[in-house]
DNA sequence: ATGGCGACAGGATGTCGA
């Protein structure tokens, strides 16, 4: 099984692009972050067309996650509420950042984690809420489904070799210690990034800013990840992540990370 | 040091992303 993660910033933009790229890949599951539209607006049908059930959970303008699977998910988890309650989540639904489906007695969470803006405002603090509920989310997740695999846009990379220029890092959006802290707080649930069963160097970034010529120069981060439950982790058996679509014209500022699981 | 670029909403330019 191929479990994409892509963060296409613009479904509608990136519309064709990523049909093309599903046309040349053999990928069972995709999951979307940033589609940026209302449910009613999402172009649903050229990906059904090509064989993919479609979920989606998407506002105007910000943030929205998809899920495109060639096999149907029976329940398809909205948000924190349905696992955590009205009363757990507050406004944290406001944004809708995660969903989640059982395929194959694998359950595939797939998040679009706060940017946070910079460290110490009123953005970073709601990214680090947002985290730390996500750690109760997942904890129960666990619970009702041992073998699960958590991938999107983390916004977090959990290492100095993650970044192109690791300097004076400590105080960065997306490398600051509360930051990789909360990311360790849901590693240590049990879920390990399988991007790093793989490869161990730096240099491999999922992310680089549209200025400033960064893809041409590499000056990324890796901030988009798959995690997986032990028994996922043990049967991964690739994790790479596909620039080329990076290279087109007009492109998201992510690559997309593709994981392999054998049976 | 700052801004660079791109998408969205709305109909000029401000907000947001990372």
């Amino acid at each position: 099984m191929k479990i994409a993660t892509w963060n296409v910033n613009s479904i509608r933009t990136r519309q064709d692009q990523v049909l093309s790229w599903l046309q040349g890949q053999d990928i069972d599951v995709l999951c979307l972050q940033e589609t940026k539209v209302i449910d009613q607006d999402f172009p649903r049908s050229p990906f059904e067309e090509l064989g993919y059930h479609v979920y989606i959970y998407g506002q105007k303008a910000y943030n929205g996650v998809a899920i495109f699977s060639r096999l149907n998910i029976e329940s398809v988890i909205m948000g924190f509420t349905p696992i955590l309650g009205a009363d757990q989540v507050g406004e944290l639904d406001d944004q809708k950042r995660v969903i989640a489906g059982v395929i194959d007695d694998i359950c595939i969470v797939n998040v679009y984690i706060p940017n946070g803006s910079s460290v110490g405002s009123d953005k970073y603090e709601y990214k680090l809420q947002w985290l730390n509920r996500l750690g109760d989310y997942l904890q129960q997740m666990l619970i009702k489904y041992p073998h699960l695999c958590i991938c999107g846009d983390f916004n977090i990379a959990p290492e100095d070799r993650d970044i192109y220029n690791p300097q004076n890092r400590e105080n960065h959006i997306m490398a600051s210690a509360a930051e990789r802290q909360a990311l360790d707080a849901i590693a240590n649930l049990g879920l390990a990034d399988g991007f790093r069963k793989f490869t161990q160097d730096g240099g491999h970034f999922t992310w680089w800013d549209y200025r400033a010529a960064s893809f041409t120069r590499n000056r990324g981060w890796r901030i988009d990840h798959h995690y997986l439950s032990p028994g996922l982790y043990q049967n991964a058996i690739a994790c790479y992540i596909d620039t080329e679509p990076r290279t087109q014209p007009k492109p998201s500022d992510h690559a997309p990370v593709i994981l392999e699981i054998g049976t």
